[in-house]
DNA sequence: CTTTCAGCCTGACGGC
DNA sequence: TGCCGTCAGGCTGAAA
């Protein structure tokens, strides 16, 4: 499941084979995304040249000289770049063809992502909150934010209005290592400890992103998976198993329809 | 206003 | 072995 750092790191793979080059063709095999994925936009980005590639939350925005794409890669998506004669894979549903001969190929079962185009702004981008890595972003801004909430802390961080990037699975590492149960309402948490958690967020996150970092290399005739799976959870996926700190066995707990899973002796 | 929840979709997995 | 039910989850939009 993509979080912020596969993004990220997606971004660095792919960036420095697209940008610059001109796009020779656009094919969709199946625009049955979130949003359906018209034929119009090949002959729209056809013969354009891509300028830039940026991020913003999850999503990544291909800038062109007319307007941008904007995908993102919902819960099963990737972007990788194969030999243009290669055979389609299941499930590989857009594809794009550079003037370098590179290609860019996006894959995704759920077909939870999207792929658009648009020269005019994205209403998803509207009222995203910060991004986590950025000053802007602090103990200070949860604090503000929380108080009279009565939402539990863990749904809190990940509401995209209060901070963007931190899904299920940062959310749930960043609270074992800040010592705060994930039920605890957002509104209780005194400044102090959504100082820990802000510091503790940014530096779940920089550490995927810098593994990540490492496997780069795959995003190039590879199959390897972004790095970050290397990273060692504490937490997430561990229900049942012994705590890392002190063996106490982990409990898991649905909130907000996600699964949340915490020490009950470390996590108060 | 805040909060909750169904729905989108396929693959993995467990039970029989 | 295969079938069936359940679960996973980011995000949207509607309901409470």
């Amino acid at each position: 499941m993509p979080e912020l750092p596969e993004v990220e790191t997606t971004l660095r793979g792919v960036g420095p084979h697209i940008v610059g080059q001109l796009i020779r063709r656009l094919t969709v095999h199946n625009g049955s995304l979130r949003w359906p994925v018209t034929e119009g936009i090949a002959a729209i980005t056809q013969g354009q040249r891509i300028t830039a590639i940026r991020r913003r939350a999850k999503y990544l925005l291909l800038e062109l000289e007319r307007g941008s794409m904007m995908i993102h890669l919902g819960m099963s998506g990737s972007l990788r770049l194969v030999d243009p004669g290669s055979e389609r894979r299941k499930h590989d549903h857009i594809e794009m063809l550079m003037g370098n001969g590179a290609c860019l190929r996006y894959h995704d079962p759920r077909r939870f992502g999207a792929w658009l185009w648009s020269d005019n702004g994205y209403p998803q981008l509207n009222h995203l909150g910060p991004e986590p890595l950025t000053d802007e972003f602090d103990g200070e801004r949860l604090f503000r934010l929380s108080r009279k909430r009565k939402m539990a802390v863990k749904p809190f961080i990940m509401d995209n209005q209060i901070v963007v990037g931190v899904g299920n699975i940062y959310a749930s590492e960043a609270l074992f290592r800040s010592g705060i149960r994930p039920d605890r309402s957002a509104g209780r948490i005194s400044l102090q400890r959504y100082q820990l958690l802000a510091d503790h967020i940014k530096q779940v996150l920089h550490s995927a992103i810098t593994q990540g970092g490492t496997t780069l290399r795959d995003f190039v005739n590879g199959n390897g998976e972004p790095g970050y799976f290397q990273q060692t959870l504490d937490v997430y996926g561990r229900g049942g198993e012994p705590c890392h700190s002190c063996a106490t066995t982990l409990k898991e707990i649905r909130l907000g329809q996600r699964s949340s899973v915490f020490c009950p002796a470390c996590q108060r």
